[in-house]
DNA sequence: CCGAACTTTCAATACTTACTGAAAGTTATG
DNA sequence: CATAACTTTCAGTAAGTATTGAAAGTTCGG
């Protein structure tokens, strides 16, 4: 652990020196936390996957609480939602009563799961109110209306493929897609 | 114009009662502007951009305020970024020294400008933050930190093909792409 | 079925982001 | 180059989200 004995000695808060197993977790449990406001997903949640994700073993509440300074509170709903959404997993430690919890690893795996997610939150309530639109103004009179009622089908019908392609790609097998994928494009 | 003499008559407070262009249009950008929030984008930029996409006329910035009810410093702002973005284009009318905006309204170049933005907001610093942490735990010794640096490794990969695909895909012309996609999956 | 260990909830508060409107700035035209 | 028409900026305020911490709820072992 040479490591550990030459880090962040005399530098300005916030900067690190050299790099220790714990100082480059926390860099990465920083940085991703602050991108989780351009995901939409909230900074809390994202340091705690980020923790999960970087940790071989199961962590407690507790554990998490600690190392990232954050309340049971927060910490809780977040787990749970992470939980939820399938990206962490509660496991059990025999002769522990604690909740442990781990990431799923597999990138794959974990592309699906956003995925997934991303097209329920987004791209299906989307398809919903065009689908809407597009019906409510099919029966529309004039120039004007029927231009509107042209643009909303073209915005439904591409909405509605995105989607189906969407499905299908968060279904498939990673080693069977990504090649094709690669070819096509 | 008879479609307008039946619109909203009686009907509680938010309720349609039949369809009128007005009645329609106001639907969906409504609709499209409580979405913006899950799309990341902020309300009246959506609104906005929904006007522009049904209305066949450019617009100008005070009939946008009129019939979305913001004010101009809103109106102003959204509209400055959606012309950042590409998704709509200030117009000159001959014989009048206001600005009018269109909106883009091919489908496929308007997914194209999104998917561009995406990635520069989502995957690009994703792809900056673990390739520092890829690079930084390279050298550690120990068997946490190489399995850190291994998981670090596996999502560096992931996001960089990720990024190359979208980037492809992105520029990629609609009829070249899109069947070989519905081949593919 | 009691008490201890742990988890969940939620009202209060802090933080972040969006919006307004008025004032300052810019540009076209007579 | 003065004025009027239009655009941009920005400080103040409103609206929306995230976080805390303490209280209520649950579960397990004895």
């Amino acid at each position: 652990m040479l490591q550990m004995e030459r880090e962040n000695r005399g530098a300005p808060a916030g900067v690190v020196a050299a790099d220790s197993l714990e100082s480059v977790r926390d860099i990465f449990i920083r940085q991703w936390g602050a991108m989780g406001s351009q995901w939409g997903v909230n900074r809390s949640m994202a340091m705690i996957h980020a923790l999960l994700l970087v940790s071989p073993e199961p962590l407690t509440t507790d554990a998490i609480m600690a190392e990232l300074a954050i309340s049971r509170g927060n910490a809780n709903t977040n787990l749970r939602e992470l939980v939820d959404w399938g990206l962490v997993y509660p496991v059990l430690v025999k002769g522990d009563r604690r909740d442990y919890f781990v990431a799923e690893k597999d990138v794959w795996r974990i592309f699906c799961i956003v995925a997934r997610e991303r097209k329920r939150r987004e791209m299906e309530p989307a398809q919903k109110v065009l689908e809407d639109c597009v019906r409510r103004s099919g029966s529309l009179e004039g120039a004007e209306a029927e231009a509107m009622h042209a643009q909303l089908v073209r915005l439904s019908e591409f909405v509605g493929t995105a989607n189906g392609l969407m499905d299908k790609l968060a279904r498939a097998e990673r080693d069977r897609i990504l090649p094709n994928l690669m070819r096509v494009l």
